[in-house]
DNA sequence: AAAATTTAAATTGCACACAATTTAATTTAC
DNA sequence: GTAAATTAAATTGTGTGCAATTTAAATTTT
């Protein structure tokens, strides 16, 4: 077996169907004029409306490099709020704004969507997140 | 089970994965003064010389927007050549260069990084490549 | 054969990713 | 208690990804 060859290439075969994966969500988010890492975003703050950069950095894997940008447009769309925290100027903490909170009734449906366009055994897809879910766990820090 | 629950997205743990994986490549083609992308490209190469455009982003899942300045970077480190085909002159060939050539076989101790730094059942794992494959397969074109 | 259509790259513009550096605030050492 | 070290974001710069448009060449229609 040739290791160099492309079709080996576990990695890229998780690169390329991470890609084709979010290009399924991209129509769907459109509607509500979100990207996906800010659907990741908006995820992370429905479960904790408040949240630091470092925080949310951690939970999504993205530094401030990445979120800082990306958090400013999603707050210029009136879905977050960004504020020093009082108890630590360094930090900023991120909340929920009127436009974020509505969306996530709208999001409910995205799941959905996801099950249907994907042919395979229920329990070899069990199976592959649960890999999946081990290989995260190894992810360092 | 919340469905809107990070954790419980399949789609977030592939993005975050391969995310990782690309960084644990970083620092080895670092050495080789490439991106992954890049790397990717060279695969293709190393198995067929000469190959258009439009064929490599069929491989690589890539279109021209994201390719032309990627191939003119290698250009210039002189990995590539890129010529207009003289049958047709829309068409775009890319081939490699003596440096593209040679990288090969520093290139080949790269895949064994990986079987290391990853601790799962190699059952496991080769029921994880199978159903990424069956996964990828399904990808429309 | 000329016009309309299709095709392949390139270009433009926007939004990530991420390394590296900078800035400012807080801790720790001494 | 101040200097040094650490920490959190922001900034800077480079390299993807990808939608949308443009350009130029080839093919199809009429």
């Amino acid at each position: 077996m040739d290791k160099l060859s492309l079709k080996n290439q576990l990695c890229f075969k998780l690169y390329a169907l991470s890609r084709h994966i979010t290009s399924l969500y991209r129509p769907i988010l459109e509607e509500l004029d979100l990207t996906y890492p800010q659907y990741l975003v908006l995820l992370v703050l429905w479960e904790k409306n408040r949240i630091s950069v470092k925080e949310l950095g951690h939970h999504l894997m993205l530094d401030s490099g990445t979120l800082t940008p990306l958090l400013k447009r999603m707050e210029s769309k009136d879905l977050i709020h960004r504020q020093r925290s009082m108890l630590d100027e360094r930090v900023v903490e991120v909340s929920l704004k009127e436009g974020g909170t509505a969306l996530k009734q709208k999001a409910l449906c995205i799941p959905e969507h996801f099950t249907q366009s994907v042919t395979i055994d229920a329990q070899e897809l069990k199976q592959f997140a649960a890999t999946l879910s081990r290989l995260m766990d190894q992810i360092p820090e």
